[in-house]
This record gives C-alpha cells, sequence and structure tokens, in this order.
DNA sequence: GATTAGGCTTCG
C-alpha cells in the first residue's frame, strides 16, 4: 500500500493542532469534519454576503412551525405597514405584511407574510421602515396565523421581539435622509439598541379582562405540553403569587418547544404577552402574539439561569429580585410545595411524579408502551414484570441486566405513547401522575397466588387529568443533579453484585474487539447530558460507534513530534522521490574522496553507478561493526545518491539505512523532509522544528555502545524523532445524542497496532480494517453496531474569536480482539 | 382575528 500520501500540511502550535486539522483552510485538513464559523464581515458587501455562511435565506414556502431558524434569515419588501398601536403592557407593537419579489409563484397565499414587530425593536425601527423597503429579518419566531383563512395570506406569521434575538436589516436605498444617500444601496443594519424596555408586571389580584399583560408567578398546577385535539400542543398551568390570587393560564403553541420549560409545581414562572378573558365566569389567560416565557427552578438561591428557547431576553437586577422573592415566598407556603417520592416511598394506590433515568423501552402493543426506568432506589416489595420479547427491548443489554433489582416496568398508554416513543435510553425523565397499583387478581398469576404481597404495577394512564404527561429533563437541572447522585450511589453500593454481573458480561464479549476504559468506576454519562454541559470537562460514555473519519485507514495515521506538539502528515512516495532528486540536481552526490578517507575509520565504502541515463553515483558507507562482519539484516549503511526504488530495495535488506549526502564537508544527514533513518522498514521522520541535525559521524558511539535503536540513533544524530499516531473522529450515539469524539493516540497504539507498524504491513491494515467493520459495520443500519465504552473529556479550542467546543478520547485502552 | 382546552385520575 502506498500510504505515504500528501505533503505537510500544517506545522502548528499545540493549542490549535487539534482545531487546525479539522480546519478546511489548511491544504491537507480536511478529514470530513464541519465548517468553522465565519465572521460578520464589515464591508459593503450585499446582506447576504455579511452573514456566515451557514447562515442562510428561506423562502416563505418553506417555512414550518417545528423548525428553528437561527441559521436563517427571509428577504421581502413591505407591502403594508400599519401604525404602531400599544399593548397592555405598555410596550408597542406594529403589524406589516411583507412580500417575497422572488417567490416561485409570485400571486400564492405563500409570497405574502404576516410580520409582528413588539416591543423596544418598534421605538428602533418604526420610523425608518417604509413602504416598499426592501428588508432582511433573522431570529424570528415563526407561529401560526390567526387571519390566514381571512387575508389570504401564509399560513404562518413572523413576530419580532428582543426575545428572539431579532435583527431587521433595511437597504439604505429607500431611506430619505440626505445622510444616508451616499450610502446608497448600502444595507443599514437595524438591530435592538442596549436601551432596556420597561416592562410591567401585573400582581395576579390586579388582572381585569380583556387586556394584554406581563405576570411572574409560582407554578400551582401544571400539565406539560402534549398535543392538543386542534393543531397545537397545549400546556395548562395554573400560577398563584403572593397577592393570593391564582390564574389558570391555556397556553397554545405549533411548536412544543416555545411552550414555558416548566419541571415540576414551584417553579417560578414569567409569562410576557398573556391576554385575560373570561371563561365560567373567571378570569383566564391565553397566549397572546409575541408570547413568551421563562421559567426557574423554584429553589432559593438556585441560579437564576432560566429555562427559555429564546436566545435573548430581557433579565434585569429587578427580575432578579422579583424571581427569588416569588421563591421564597413559595417555599415558606406548604400548599405549593410537593413532595418528591422515591420508588423505595412508593405506597399502593398513590398518583406520584417520578424523577427517574430510561434505561430500556418497548412496544408492547398499540395502545402500551413499556419504560424500564430507575432513580437509585429500591421498591422493597415484588414488582410486576411486564412480559416482553427481549429482542424488542431498546437499551444496553449490559445495563438491563445489571440493574434489573433497581428498575421499574411502567407502561405507558394511549395519548402518551408518542412521547414515549420519542425518549431515547439514558433520558432523564418526569413521569408526572404515575400510578402504583398493586396487581389486579393473583389468581391469573398462580406462581404467586401463595404470595402474600402481590406485585407492584406502574401505569401512566391515558388523558392528561392532574397533568399526566412525561417530562424530559435535560442533564443540568436540579432535580437531575440528586437524581445522578441516587444513581451514583446506588450503583457502588451495590458493586459486589454488579461486579459479578459485569464480568460475565465481560466474559460473554470477549470474543469481539472491545474499547475499555480505564475508569471502570465512573458510571456514564448519556451523551445527550454532555452535549448540553460546558467544558472542560470529563466522561465515560457507552454508545455505538455510528461512522468514523477517515474512512480510508492509512489517512488517520499522522505524524506527531511530542517536542512542539505538531500534527503532520506522513510525506508520501512522491514527496520523498521529489526530494531525493532534489539533492542530485543540486549537484551534491559527487563523494569527496577527502571525506572518504576520512571517515574510513568507521565504515567502508563502496560506489557504483546507476543505470539511469544521467549515470547517477550511488554510494553506500557499511559501518562496520565488532570484528566478525554482521548479516546484512542487523548492519547498518550510510547511502548516498540513492532513488526512491533504491531506498525501498536496500531498506529491504539491511536493518538500518541512513540516507545521508556530502554536500557540504562531513558526511550529513538530508533535509528531513526524507526520513533519516529507515530501520526494519520503519521509515522513521524528524521534526523539522525541534531537531538539530549533526553530522553523521556522531554516529561513532554507537559502534562502541552497540545500541543502535532508533532513539538513540535519533539523538546522537540530533533529531527530534516523529511518532505515528493514530487520528480519528468517532461519531458515538447512545440513544439520547450523537457526539464527535476525536480519537488521537498517543500511545501509537490502536487495538494493539501501533500507527508505525501499519504504514507497512498489509496484513495489520487488513487486520484494522476488520476491526473497524466490525465496530462500525459498513452499510449496516446504525443499531447494529457495537457498544463502545470509552472515556471523553470535553474541551474548548478554535482561532480567537470562534470557540467551538470539541471531544477528545482519553485513557481508552483500545483492547485486541480474539478472533479478528 | 380566536380551533385546540378551559386542571379534577384508568379501568390496560
Amino acid at each position: 500500500m502506498h500510504t505515504r500520501a500528501a505533503v505537510i500540511f500544517s506545522i502548528v502550535s499545540s493549542s490549535d493542532f487539534l482545531h487546525t486539522i479539522f480546519n478546511p483552510s489548511s491544504p491537507r485538513g480536511s478529514i470530513g469534519l464541519t465548517m468553522p464559523f465565519q465572521q460578520l464581515r464589515e464591508s459593503d458587501d450585499p446582506i447576504e454576503a455579511q452573514f456566515p455562511s451557514h447562515v442562510q435565506r428561506i423562502e416563505f414556502e418553506k417555512l414550518q412551525l417545528f423548525s428553528a431558524y437561527d441559521d436563517k434569515y427571509v428577504e421581502g419588501t413591505i407591502l403594508m405597514k400599519y401604525p404602531p398601536h400599544e399593548l397592555g403592557t405598555g410596550e408597542k407593537a406594529f403589524k406589516m405584511v411583507l412580500e417575497e419579489s422572488t417567490a416561485r409563484q409570485p400571486m400564492s397565499n405563500l409570497s405574502t407574510i404576516n410580520t409582528f414587530v413588539f416591543g423596544k425593536l418598534v421605538d428602533d425601527c418604526e420610523h425608518t421602515l417604509k413602504q416598499g423597503d426592501k428588508v432582511v429579518l433573522s431570529k424570528f419566531q415563526v407561529t401560526k396565523s390567526a387571519s390566514a383563512s381571512k387575508d389570504g395570506r401564509h399560513l404562518l406569521q413572523l413576530e419580532l421581539s428582543e426575545e428572539t434575538g431579532a435583527m431587521v436589516f433595511v437597504y439604505a436605498k429607500s431611506v430619505k435622509e440626505p445622510a444616508a444617500a451616499s450610502n446608497v444601496g448600502l444595507p443599514i443594519i437595524e438591530r435592538p439598541k442596549l436601551r432596556m424596555h420597561d416592562y410591567t408586571y401585573v400582581p395576579l389580584n390586579e388582572i381585569k379582562g380583556g387586556v394584554t399583560i406581563n405576570v411572574y408567578g409560582v407554578v400551582k398546577f401544571f400539565k406539560p405540553p402534549y398535543p392538543s385535539k386542534g393543531t397545537d400542543f397545549c400546556s395548562t398551568v395554573t400560577i398563584v403569587d403572593p397577592s393570593n390570587a391564582r390564574l389558570n393560564c391555556v397556553l397554545f403553541n405549533g411548536n412544543a418547544d416555545l411552550l414555558p420549560k416548566i419541571y415540576k409545581v414551584g417553579d417560578v414562572v414569567r409569562f410576557h404577552r398573556i391576554k385575560i378573558q373570561e371563561f365560567n365566569k373567571e378570569l383566564q389567560a391565553i397566549n397572546a402574539p409575541g408570547f413568551s416565557a421563562l421559567t426557574f427552578d423554584g429553589t432559593p438561591g438556585a441560579p437564576l439561569k432560566p429555562r427559555t428557547t429564546s436566545r435573548s431576553y430581557q433579565f434585569t437586577s429587578t427580575d432578579q429580585r422579583t424571581v427569588e422573592e416569588l421563591r421564597r415566598w413559595a417555599n415558606a407556603d406548604l400548599s405549593i410545595h410537593r413532595p418528591t417520592v422515591k420508588l423505595s416511598e412508593v405506597k399502593p394506590a398513590d398518583y406520584f411524579d417520578l424523577t427517574c433515568q430510561l434505561i430500556a423501552k418497548a412496544e408492547v402493543d398499540r395502545s402500551a408502551v413499556l419504560l424500564k426506568v430507575w432513580d437509585g432506589t429500591k421498591y422493597p416489595h415484588p414488582l410486576w414484570q411486564v412480559p416482553v420479547d427481549e429482542n424488542t427491548l431498546e437499551g444496553d443489554p449490559a445495563d438491563i441486566h445489571r440493574l434489573c433489582k433497581l428498575t421499574v416496568d411502567v407502561l405507558v398508554y394511549d395519548n402518551h405513547i408518542g412521547a414515549a416513543n420519542s425518549l431515547k435510553v439514558g433520558m432523564y425523565l418526569t413521569i408526572h401522575n404515575l400510578h402504583a397499583k398493586l396487581a389486579t387478581s393473583s389468581t391469573e398469576k398462580p406462581s404467586s397466588s401463595h404470595d402474600a404481597v402481590p406485585e407492584m404495577e406502574f401505569h401512566l394512564h391515558g388523558g392528561t387529568s392532574y397533568g399526566r404527561g412525561i417530562t424530559v429533563l435535560p442533564g443540568d437541572c436540579s432535580d437531575v443533579q440528586q437524581l445522578k447522585q441516587s444513581l451514583e450511589s446506588a450503583l457502588s453500593a451495590d458493586q459486589g453484585s454488579l461486579g459479578d454481573l459485569l464480568r460475565l458480561d465481560n466474559l460473554n464479549t470477549s470474543k469481539r474487539p472491545s474499547v475499555i476504559t480505564a475508569h471502570q468506576h465512573i458510571r456514564t454519562t448519556p451523551i445527550q447530558e454532555i452535549l448540553d454541559q460546558t467544558p472542560p470537562q470529563k466522561y465515560r460514555i457507552r454508545a455505538k460507534l455510528v461512522n468514523y473519519e477517515p474512512r480510508a485507514l492509512h489517512q488517520s495515521v499522522k505524524l506527531y513530534c511530542p517536542e512542539c506538539r505538531s500534527l503532520q502528515e506522513v510525506p508520501d512516495d512522491d514527496d520523498i522521490d521529489a526530494a531525493l532528486q532534489g539533492l542530485y540536481n543540486l549537484g551534491c552526490m559527487t563523494v569527496d574522496p577527502d571525506i572518504q578517507s576520512l571517515d574510513a575509520l568507521w565504515y567502508k565504502t563502496a560506489t557504483w553507478e546507476a543505470e539511469d541515463e544521467r549515470r547517477r553515483q550511488i554510494t553506500v558507507h557499511f559501518v562496520k561493526t565488532g570484528e566478525a562482519p554482521s548479516a546484512p539484516e542487523h548492519s547498518t549503511i550510510l547511502v548516498e545518491g540513492v532513488s526512491l526504488n533504491e531506498l525501498y530495495r536496500l531498506s529491504e535488506r539491511f536493518g538500518r539505512v541512513i540516507p545521508t549526502s556530502s554536500r557540504t564537508e562531513c558526511l550529513s544527514l538530508n533535509d528531513l523532509s526524507i526520513p533519516f533513518l529507515i530501520e526494519d522498514r520503519k521509515w522513521h521522520y524528524g521534526c523539522k522544528n525541534c531537531s538539530h541535525p549533526q553530522p553523521v559521524n556522531a554516529l561513532q558511539p554507537l559502534l562502541q555502545s552497540g545500541t543502535w535503536e532508533s532513539s538513540a540513533i535519533a539523538k546522537v544524530l540530533g533529531v527530534q524523532l516523529l511518532n505515528y499516531v493514530f487520528v480519528m473522529k468517532f461519531t458515538c450515539d447512545d440513544g439520547s445524542g450523537s457526539l464527535d469524539a476525536l480519537l488521537w493516540n498517543e500511545a501509537e497504539r490502536f487495538f494493539g497496532i501501533s500507527a508505525a507498524d501499519v504504514m507497512i504491513d498489509d496484513v495489520l491494515q487488513e487486520k484494522l480494517t476488520r476491526i473497524m467493520d466490525t465496530l462500525c459495520p459498513p452499510r449496516a443500519n446504525p443499531d447494529d453496531g457495537h457498544w463502545l465504552e470509552c472515556c471523553v473529556k470535553s474541551y474548548y479550542a478554535g482561532d480567537g474569536s470562534e470557540q467551538k467546543t470539541y471531544y477528545q478520547i482519553f485513557d481508552t485502552v483500545v483492547a485486541e480482539a480474539e478472533d479478528i
């Protein structure tokens, strides 16, 4: 195999080298990773050129409710602009109609779209924007148009406020001010100033009907978002505040993500733009256009980090005080607090909220999904086990096995099936209003008919009464932090029995390649959780390898300098050939007879003419070793004037070949673009940055010591050896999420195969390919892949302003497979 | 301009 592919593409500083190899601007850096983020240029370019390249225009007709449009902008001409009006909240809003001049079907209802601008953004652009202006909008929110059936426009509408981080760009050519006239054709950027908008919040006891307002409150009751019978998701939330009033809120959105992210009773919410109306002689709230919600953990003193999908939001010191005050008030009020129930404390006939981790799931039939979950505590009495074919269980069999004593089977019915199906193994959940129920009739189960204690069943019944539903919790929320502690202590408490199981599992799988971490005692972390957290962190993951790059394995071998920590490509044959030819052209291949005689003390020299037309002279200096001449495969030769082919042939016959030249007054090494030593067919390179080549005479002391290892040769010749390393990108997926981790193997070995050996051994290359095919079967369903365990650390890297999160596999021993 | 749901336990 001609693996010596590619020129040196980069020698970079240690902190940046990992980043640089993924930088597509590097000539040879295309390992197939994502483009780095590009900054906005301050230039006279058209608007589209000012966005980072991944920000792209989206046509009106392609807008959808459920998508995030952070990386998209729309472009249109203002067809109509309505005067601004004041909402009950005191903020302004105005409506305009945009027409997409480039629409494919200009007359269709998709070519015009209603657009609403809220809050301080109104003041910023109300006077600048004119009918006929061409505008570009980004960071908008897409909601359903309430008037599409009447006005015949787009079924969706755009909403812009500082809460979406919205930006409005307008082409200046239609701006009439003289100052702007000189900038004809250039875009003026209108974006929200840093000026704060004064929001007012109405105490719940002062709420009146018919107005749109903002409120703060503590969640007294809620239904997590669920699909309504109409077209939207619905969430009902009852909030209370110290005024002792309560407000029922009915919130709809086509995108469940835009509904408040409430995890439990006691959470504090801030709603902007809810409309108060009367229903059943009571006031209720419904979300108004521009609705947005912030949700906070209700624990006093907890971080004031709101849960929201908004990119930006206003949150002042007054807001901070309000949240903290509500937290304190609610915590003193027992009626708001609900006790958390652990599995170990469950009583028959309880309805309770269970915060847990999903271990496995299976579709039982059309009306039920089985979830196997645990919370780290053990239910002390017999548990009902849902009979299910193990093959239909989604989840890691090893985990299912080893945690079987700690997991409970939950059956999820009817309208919750969709939510259950979208769950991924490893996720953290709260199952709201879970029903603990003793087995109905023991007569159906003869085996337990004499058992005094009937089995406990867990059901999430159909419907949404009492807030029944499933909430997925992010890894960083406080309840999950507590849960994780519980899970960890359960694991360590049960280590004896679990350890036995683990060992058994290892025996069963020892015939397959496995990736074993050096940190078996650390629990595994779901990938989604890792993605949610900020680096630097270290984790142990258990995931499937769904892809790796580069696919051509020889491309994964690089040269690494342990001194300056640079990484470079292995020179390919063409490069070496060219470098060798360059040496002849410099005319440095004529052997100086003086040097010959001078150095002849420690080597014998032979010269002959090559059979090419240039009558090139080839010189070989045979290094003398002791009295008896050693066999060629154990001897060292210094060669001059050789071609690449001759270098190959000589290196196959002689143990050590050192290419040299005598262009200077003493025999010396060549440029480090070619190997300085070929030892047992392994081509050794030196670092151009860190080497200080010495005359070849420096080898003489080795004659006495008799140590001819590559490291010793490198040392006396002043060469900093480059190590062969594997650099690969592993895409790991554990069901909860997927991450790209860099496998960078400083120890040079990977599945017991050294990177240096793989360069010269076809059998090893095939072996490695087979291993990778087993770990990540080509053309197979990703689910067929192999579970791996590895340690991953996250870190920030990047150039200057653009820092990105990267992941690297570390401390992971990649064990040799027995039968591969 | 306003459908969904408008808290209030399944029945497996």
